[in-house]
DNA sequence: CAGTGGTCTAGACCACTGG
DNA sequence: CAGTGGTCTAGACCACTGC
């Protein structure tokens, strides 16, 4: 491993080996991203579980056998990936969805008037929980095939009492086995935190794709609108380590008395 | 200023003198920062211009008398907001929203099969531009007071030869006396753009608030659909340095054929 | 080749947390 | 008070760019 070849013994060799056979460039790549990389696959391995602190710079520092200085680099770019929390004097934590200050992270539907807070927890409401065989375009943006077994799940979120998001829901059958309505029910936070105490997955990041569209008379009838009544169509894929996409979600949200906030720099 | 107070020769006193009269706490604020905000400060005075280098880090060190790590870590934070682009071997240059290889910035409309490029250049056609008396629902987010003469525009994209995009767009008339349809209609490239180089007015980050909404009879023409269709109703507000918001928009896009796309993390 | 940003180190000291 | 993350420095060397 190339860490071990450029250590405090041999600082010089600090190219990367990977990839030098082929006859494409050999990929220079900078000490902090390969300890980047090491603390990237023991937070996946699970070394460290959600809400625990990792070791101390130091100490990966004398595990790595480079200076605090490489190891703070890599775990900067970690923090900015929200993978994980610093906390001066404490130490440095994975992050988790649940014990976060911010209820829902991914969900960036806002009250008109009033912060997110203002207007208490959201009421939910279980409509339907499924297994199934994925129908292709269900399958293909989990990276699975058709016919693959998968958890479909209905749901109503409510704002003090106007039904407000419809979401539909799929995730593959494998790492999810066991999931059932009557744990969700019962179950209070976030449906992430769930995810991370009860199946080891840790939502990373997720990409929207979000669309203006009429109500049909199902969704008009749960959300408590017309028929045709414009909503906004929100679709859900969300990572965990890796890029490996571990749901679907399919929300339709109400925005006669909230809108979804973006922030672009 | 503090940072004459902790150079070479007196590096103990770090700590900020900004507000320690008060009997509110010190406010401790790290040397690193108080460089940026130097740096800061000659960006929005212009300094140096948009797609200028600015002085090597060796060269800003040295003017503020403090090693260069402190002022790399300063302009580390200036590039993560996009306010400045580090080009190796070549020097730090001033963002702009010309002669950047993503055409639009902010715009985060995507067609639903291949990439922005694919579809070549949007086809811009500008409906209306007009000063008035800006109302209160213009005035506020602007930070103008009602009243105040607002530069109104109002302009439709297509993409290959579909209506896709309506904007009404205000602006401040202060800032942007002189600006007519006419300037408007010859220039190539981003509105940005074009604010930067004849207004010196560059924008910074933005705020979008989404909804959906049905198209009314006046979007409905415009954008070639039914009335009653649904849209999506993207509002933002453009700041420029400072948190100084500068512009005003609200677009209504047809999302049949594209999708406003956004990653979470 | 000189000049730029990028990496890495070693060591000192500071601010914050908790026992 | 010891341990953690946070700041700052000084100096060496590397990778990239352009003359």
């Amino acid at each position: 491993m190339a860490i071990h070849t450029s250590s405090l013994t041999d600082p010089a060799a600090l190219a990367g080996d990977a990839g030098a056979a082929a006859g494409v460039a050999p990929a220079f790549s900078p000490l902090y991203q390969q300890i980047k990389v090491l603390i990237l696959q023991s937070l996946q391995a699970g070394e460290w579980k959600p809400g625990e602190a990792i070791p101390s710079e130091m100490d990966l520092a004398a595990r790595f056998r480079v200076s605090q200085g490489t190891v703070r680099k890599a775990i900067d770019e970690l923090a900015a990936e929200n993978l994980v929390v610093r906390r001066q004097g404490k130490g440095t934590f994975v992050a988790t969805h649940a014990e976060q200050h911010v209820q829902y992270r991914f969900l960036r539907l806002m009250p008109d008037s009033g912060d997110t807070n203002s207007e208490g927890p959201a009421e939910r409401q279980i409509i339907d929980c499924k297994r199934l065989r994925a129908p292709a375009d269900i399958a293909r943006p989990l990276s699975l095939r058709t016919g693959d077994a998968v958890l479909q799940l209905r749901r109503v979120l409510a704002f003090q009492g106007t039904p407000t998001i419809l979401e539909d829901v799929w995730l593959p059958g494998g790492p999810f086995k066991g999931l059932t309505a009557e744990r969700l029910a019962t179950h209070r936070g976030p449906m992430y935190a769930l995810f991370e105490t009860e199946f080891g997955v840790r939502m990373v990041r997720a990409e929207e794709k979000i669309r203006a569209i009429a109500a049909d008379e199902a969704s008009a009838m749960l959300l408590g609108v017309p028929v045709g009544a414009p909503l906004l169509s929100v679709e859900r894929i969300a990572f965990t380590y890796n890029d490996l996409p571990m749901e679907l979600r399919r929300g339709l949200y109400r925005t006669d008395t909230h809108h979804y906030k973006n922030d672009l720099s």
